[in-house]
DNA sequence: ACATTTTTCGAAATCGTTTGCAAAGAATTT
DNA sequence: AAATTCTTTGCAAACGATTTCGAAAAATGT
């Protein structure tokens, strides 16, 4: 590899190598001329200067981390898309990690990056995590760090998530509305922020529509076998749930596959509503309602905030806590059937 | 940052820092005894290395890229998935870059990529890339790259692909099977490998089965509203096919969008099979029949070719066009109605 | 013509790690 | 005892770009 260096360039230019790079960084104390001349014979040589030096010398890698739980998720492949939508012109770079989530490798993937690999990170904490001396430990480093959706309150970082409360309420609210009187709440077990911010507008909404029958708060897990047992349950006890409302996706899959299974439809039997980024919602047998979260804006956002704080500008209150609205969308899955 | 390193560890045990490094790099050249005292500090002071450093000195960089056309694919998350199975082990990291199936997009990654930022590149080229100059011209740099999927048979790289003719047989003749006359191929515009694959595979089941229809190849694009279009105006001729081939998952969406708003049964008015690593697709209204390739192993042995080509290893014959199989799942949308 | 400022450039230090080579001491052989 | 290896460590030079500092050279002012 007999790459093209500077110290190439200035003997070839008859220059010492620091005007050269002072010339290629359009630095004030260089003539146009020499400017010209080094600029012309970098694009000739297609010169590029070597990012390990670089990051060396200014302590600065040009690159951000994105560490996510899993990667088969639209949800968050729409909020990659969201953060690639600006990295690029920010001459950034995206180094992915999955945590499978699993607490440990997600602690361990954030050790990792403390030696300068990375200008900050970005992530949303696996499902498992109930400790969050890691990203504690973080903040209190000066690292940039960001969460987004699976966000953790504890900690003073910024947060940007969606209106999760509020449209759990009223995807609860809705149900109501299509006749439901015995809603259950599919939740992911653990101690998650999101199924706790979830769980908690669903027993607002019980709560106001005085719903008699007691809440139902579903715990599953992410083996789609073990769910679907789970599920299998439920719906065999009397009087089994005439509402579903699913705060993962994948949980509403599992209660369609169930429901198939025993032969309950929906949404005579059942309704169904659930947060969801899937397109094919609307062509599922019924179509599901869904909770579109804003996925891509909340990369975007995500990456924007994480910027202003590597570039050591000042945050605006809201930008602490970001809160992007989700949208409802209501399909046959929910319909009232006479 | 008081960033623990070499100099501050070795002024603290009173060694040289060259001591420092070849203890914690295990050389043999070390006393167990320093080594000892050595690992312990470094493991007090949480040391760790700095990695541009690292990668300036030995000129590698611990880090792969991977260059796809967009993420909003379940293929594609599988894909990094399957990659992210062999990377962490390696002690390697992944940065990814999004072409947006956009030619010159690609070329200028592939371009900022040409500094020693990574040791290697795979890559899944875009749907508007006619010219292979981009990747030749790696090939060529000796730089290792693998290419997946989406490759080119022009270039003298390793493939890894799955038998896209052989499945796109399949899935014709399974249409066949199911009594259809006119069957329509759903590919994309431009000049795709994948597509021109799956396209001869397609004719070539037509004329097995001696269908009499005339072949009808429809090229489809990015932009959902113009493939409905498209889509509208096909199923309006006559005679309107009474069978469709997608080649690609969002095609079989669109298939389903447009029948659904010109009342057209399927099964019974038109059957459809597509490729789709979507899991949802079984909850379809219908089923809907796929080819599930295999993504994930896709992107591991992917990986681990491009691995093997790192650490300068031979390769085995069939590792420089790997092709892995596909499933074919028979579902509703492809069932015969009495 | 001389002094002063401004412009333009080069030498050298720096970032933190790795590595070739030398050197000192210990262990072994002759 | 001398000569030889082997073991263990340190010194210093890389790697390639950036940046501080200072020195010419040129432009300006008196």
């Amino acid at each position: 590899m007999d790459q093209v260096n500077l110290k190439k360039l200035a003997k070839e230019l008859n220059l010492a190598v620091s005007t050269v790079s002072r010339a290629l960084r359009d630095s004030h104390e260089i003539s146009p001329k020499t400017k010209e001349r080094v600029r012309e014979l970098a694009e000739k040589l297609g010169f590029q200067p070597n990012p390990h030096a670089s990051s060396l010398r200014q302590n600065r890698s040009k690159t951000i981390a994105v560490i996510i739980p899993e990667i088969e998720n639209n949800f968050f492949s729409q909020v990659i898309n969201g953060i690639e939508s600006v990295t690029p012109d920010k001459g950034y770079h995206v180094l992915i990690y999955l945590s499978h989530e699993d607490y440990n490798k997600e602690r361990d993937i954030l050790q990792l990056l403390r030696n300068g690999r990375v200008d900050g990170v970005m992530i949303s904490v696996s499902n498992t995590t109930t400790n969050m001396d890691h990203i504690e430990a973080w903040r209190q480093n000066g690292f940039p760090l960001v969460i987004f959706d699976r966000t953790c309150e504890d900690v003073d970082v910024p947060n940007i998530m969606t209106n999760d409360a509020e449209m759990a309420f009223k995807a609860t609210e809705h149900l109501v509305k299509r006749g439901c009187k015995r809603i259950a709440f599919l939740g992911m077990a653990g101690n998650l922020s999101i199924s706790n911010r979830r769980k908690a507008g669903y027993l607002a909404a019980l709560e106001k529509y005085r719903i008699a029958a007691p809440p139902k708060v579903v715990e599953l897990t992410a083996k789609d076998y073990i769910n679907r047992d789970l599920l299998k349950q439920i719906f065999q006890e009397q009087p089994r749930p005439d509402g579903i409302f699913a705060a993962i996706e994948k949980f509403a899959v599992n209660t369609y596959e169930v429901c198939k299974e025993l032969n309950l439809h929906i949404p005579k039997d059942v309704k169904v509503i659930s947060f969801s980024n899937l397109q094919a919602a609307a062509l599922f047998d019924p179509a599901l309602s869904t909770i579109i979260q804003p996925a891509y804006d909340i990369g975007r956002e995500a990456a924007n905030i994480l910027f202003k704080i590597i570039e050591k500008k000042m945050l605006m209150p809201y930008e602490k806590k970001m809160i992007l609205p989700s949208q409802l969308i209501e399909r046959a899955s929910t319909a009232i059937t006479s």
